[in-house]
RNA sequence: GCCGGGAUGGCGGAAUAGGCAGACGCACAGGACUUAAAAUCCUGCGGUAGCGAUACCGUACCGGUUCGACCCCGGUUCUCGGCACCA
């Protein structure tokens, strides 16, 4: 027996044993209650980062620990592998994006399995490969069929010097971040999916998803942004136009001087056209659309606009309200065009402001505070209706039925729902991703290719320039589309998928991951959905998880799966943080897990991380407590060598007679209680651990004392390894064989809480004057209210404290304290 | 700008339902062991005043509710994440 806790040894010993038995292989097993615990698969962007450590640390522990209660446990890994980066060093080191990424998830593989995380290797699902895209395409193609696919012209970010197109993240204020020449806005023809279409469904569905935190659900709701509003139409003075808008508060109407329409907006020409603002308004639409939707939005300076030198006739008031165009209004969202009331909207109150436009209050806050004939700002809430005609005295609330339903018969407005969430395109004019699999016949228009020609290939022959628009439009051999009605020639579409397709069903292709003739099969993925447990980063809080339920109700319209949503439980963990911003190569600040594992070994890497803060907290990584773990570590190993000889045959019973003995089994149990608590329900596993360390501690005490029950630290110990071995796994599974535990240490029963061993004759309570800690004493535990009242002042101490003093009440909460009010 | 979080000793954090603020660990200081060092073990460790018992202050800031607030409510500051082509 090894004395010295040699981890490099214990750690290739034991990942090799795992590997040889497999030991963490599953398949479907009707008679054993199954657990899914899945974590966001990483990116292959070459080496582990702290981020991954610490998702894949949580999950392996939930995952090990299920396994123990006797779960049949999928724990699954994958690579999300195809996008930018590797497209990226094609371009700058001439490295082609397949042997980049391929070399990559060996990398990882290997670091991955180093950290001994208990995952079934031979359901890895890897997305840039064939036998994975195939199916994605061959999805796409279904949701084409179900109508949720289609094409539309949309703006992207269009580099003229490089000729191609960039994304948000490669264009820096307002420069392209290769050439530094100014980014400008072109139209294409893009591949959209209909997510809207399933926008109630994604709303409603949240309030089912109990195992989410609320602050995600939130977030979701927030993003889907329905909005219950009306429509109305205003017509263009000296023209036939009419210009409908979207508002919320059409009780505010009375109030509306103004009109606003986004500089994208379809009308803007016509409108302007014969003003003589022609040239004015085309220079303001130029210069905004350099700038993105977020920096429109923030316009910190003020806002900008230009008057289109057209009026609008409000239909209530019959007033002129000048036309304006201005970047607050958005084009994406509404109609593109809004009413302006400033008494009643801020966004509208600073335009106007700044314009000068009428203030026209029509809801009075009912608040003497606020004189409504001079804001400061615009009032916002509720109130009753003023400068509105025959809805004077009206709740604004009521109004707004009211005047909906009379625009509504007069023939001019309607009741209508709208959504922030915009459909989702998906198109990229990009190499490194799955290629759409569509054809355009010029006889036939867009057809999808045949099942049967699925996959539609990445072909090899492209170049990767950085230049011009869709690298597949640069290859000959990919120009071999035939249209699959006349057999005539037809021209493959070129774009490439977003990348968040590939993430939107990786989870279900795990459950049938070798599955050759279908996606998965039906069965399979009912057996293991839904996932019981995802794990993943915060800032994929909103997109990915959105994508990801939208997908799973389609192919649960589609009848291939028989849940609705795809992830029971939601663990959102917190960033991992450097100098206080998010670890990542363009800041320089990304910490390699390499070095601490090689110093200290998986191990202590695990428990580390862990043990820093609890996962939903983002954590600012700083290398000085890892010697602490490893400490602990060494500490465990030294005890377990010693307890081995002492404790070898010795079986684990016994019965608690000295204050010693009860409370180490005090100790034990409640270990065993918080430590099973703290990883399921509560997900603390920073308190999880401190829990094992004062088991340690208490142990290392219990042992020097000169009545010591062996069956009492024989079990204590077992105990002590088996729950340290979801954290710890490789040093458990070393310490278990030491002790001569039979099998691997991780297909052990999980501790019980023996309760009996928790309930105590006496407890410590305290008692306070004012609120202020002023004494502490004990009682039995199951005295009561007005016994501990009379018990605390009727001691000495407490006597000392009031004499002189009123007491006003006193409060008791049995267990807990005694809390006496006293005056003068 | 909009949406969602966060802020507790020198540091990471604990306080599970409104009831002893600082568990567990790091760092630091003192001591034991050692020729010495490392490792290990023991003790101390929020601030101010005091030899001390102890007293007062203290959970970002301002205010409120309560017998009692890190926790609930209103407001403010700073900070992190997301904002649709990074994944």
């Amino acid at each position: 027996m090894n004395p010295n806790y040699d981890f490099e040894r214990i750690e290739k010993k034991w990942q090799k044993i795992w590997e040889d038995t497999k030991a963490f292989r599953v398949i479907e097993d009707e008679s054993k209650e199954k657990f899914y615990c899945l974590e966001m698969f990483p990116y292959p962007s070459g080496t582990l980062h702290m981020g991954h450590v610490r998702n894949y640390s949580i999950a392996d522990v939930l995952a090990r620990y299920k396994h123990m209660k006797g779960f049949n446990v999928l724990h699954p890994i994958g690579f999300d592998s195809f996008g930018l980066p590797a497209e990226n060093a094609a371009i700058k080191h001439g490295i082609h994006p397949a042997i980049w990424t391929s070399k990559n998830v060996e990398e990882m593989e290997v670091q991955l399995r180093t950290l001994g995380f208990s995952y079934d290797w031979d359901r890895e699902v890897c997305t840039y490969r064939e036998d994975y895209y195939k199916w994605m395409q061959w999805i796409f193609i279904r949701f084409r069929e179900r109508g949720l696919a289609y094409k539309k012209e949309n703006p992207v970010n269009w580099c003229p010097s490089c000729q191609t197109v960039l994304a948000n993240e490669q264009v820096v204020e307002g420069r392209c971040e290769r050439c530094d020449s100014e980014v400008t806005k072109k139209n294409l023809s893009q591949w959209y999916l209909k997510i809207t279409d399933y926008a109630d469904r994604l709303l409603d569905d949240l309030d089912r998803l109990e195992g989410w935190p609320e602050k995600v659900k939130t977030m979701q709701r927030n993003w889907i942004g329905r909005s219950e509003g009306t429509e109305i139409d205003f017509e263009v003075i000296d023209t036939e136009l009419k210009l409908r808008v979207f508002t919320t508060r059409c009780d505010t109407l009375f109030g509306a001087t103004f009109m606003v329409i986004a500089p994208e907006h379809p009308l803007l020409a016509e409108i302007v056209a014969g003003t003589g603002s022609e040239e004015k308004v085309e220079e303001y639409c130029e210069r905004v659309q350099h700038l993105s939707d977020i920096e429109r939005s923030a316009a910190t300076g003020g806002k900008t606009g230009v008057f289109t030198g057209r009026y609008a006739k409000n239909p209530l008031t019959h007033k002129e309200m000048p036309i304006f165009v201005a970047d607050y209004v958005l084009i994406s969202y509404g109609t593109g065009a809004v009413m302006g009331v400033p008494a009643h909207d801020q966004r509208d109150f600073e335009f106007a402001k700044k314009f000068e436009l009428d203030i026209v209050p029509v809801v009075d806050p009912e608040n003497p505070e606020i004189d409504v004939y001079n804001l400061t700002e615009a009032f916002e809430a509720e109130g009753k209706m003023i400068n509105s005609g025959k809805y004077d005295g009206m709740p604004s609330a009521d109004a707004i039925a009211a005047i909906s339903s009379d625009l509504h018969k007069a023939g001019i407005g309607e009741a209508v729902i709208n959504y922030r969430l915009k459909d989702w395109l998906i198109s990229r004019q990009r190499y490194w991703g799955c290629p759409i699999p569509m054809l355009y016949c010029e006889e036939h228009g867009w057809q999808a290719v045949k099942d049967e020609d699925l996959p539609v290939l990445l072909p090899t022959d492209v170049e990767f320039t950085g230049r011009g628009k869709s690298p597949l439009a640069t290859s000959k051999s990919f120009d071999d589309g035939v249209c699959p009605i006349c057999g005539k020639y037809a021209k493959r579409e070129v774009d490439t998928m977003d990348t968040f397709l590939d993430s939107s069903w990786y989870f279900l292709r795990y459950c049938d991951a070798k599955n050759e003739e279908i996606p998965f099969s039906k069965e399979k993925a009912d057996y293991w959905m839904n996932v019981d447990q995802y794990i993943g980063g915060i800032e994929h809080a909103i997109m990915h998880l959105l994508y990801a339920r939208f997908f799973t109700k389609v192919l649960y319209d589609m009848e291939m799966v028989s849940c609705e949503e795809p992830f029971e439980r939601l663990l959102t963990q917190g960033m991992v943080l450097k100098d206080g911003s998010k670890m990542s190569k363009s800041l320089g600040n990304v910490v390699s897990p390499e070095e601490i594992i090689e110093k200290y070994g998986a191990d202590t890497a695990r428990l580390f991380i862990l043990f820093a803060s609890p996962p939903e907290k983002e954590l600012e990584w700083s290398d000085a407590g890892v010697e602490g773990s490893f400490r602990f570590l060494n500490r465990v190993y030294r005890l377990i060598v010693e307890m081995a000889e002492l404790c070898e045959d010795v079986p684990p019973k016994y019965f608690p007679e000295t204050e010693d003995d009860k409370q180490l089994a005090y100790i034990l149990n409640n270990s065993v209680k918080r430590v099973s608590d703290d990883i399921e329900q509560r997900f603390n596993f920073n308190t999880a651990i401190a829990a094992l360390m004062e088991l340690v501690n208490e142990i290392y005490r219990y042992k020097e004392l000169a009545d010591i029950n062996l069956g009492l630290l024989s079990d204590a110990t077992r105990k002590l390894v088996m729950m340290l071995a979801p954290f710890v796994p490789h040093i458990s599974e070393e310490m278990w064989e030491m002790m001569g535990g039979k099998g691997s240490v991780c297909v052990q029963v999980w501790p019980e809480c023996d309760e009996e061993m928790l309930v105590k004759s006496e407890v410590e309570i305290v008692v306070q004057i004012n609120g202020k800690v002023r004494a502490k004493m004990n009682i039995p535990v199951e005295m009561d209210v007005e016994d501990m009242k009379a018990l605390a002042l009727e001691s000495e101490e407490v006597k000392s404290l009031v004499a002189g003093k009123e007491i006003i009440r006193t409060v008791a909460v049995p267990g807990r304290l005694v809390n006496i009010v006293v005056k003068g």
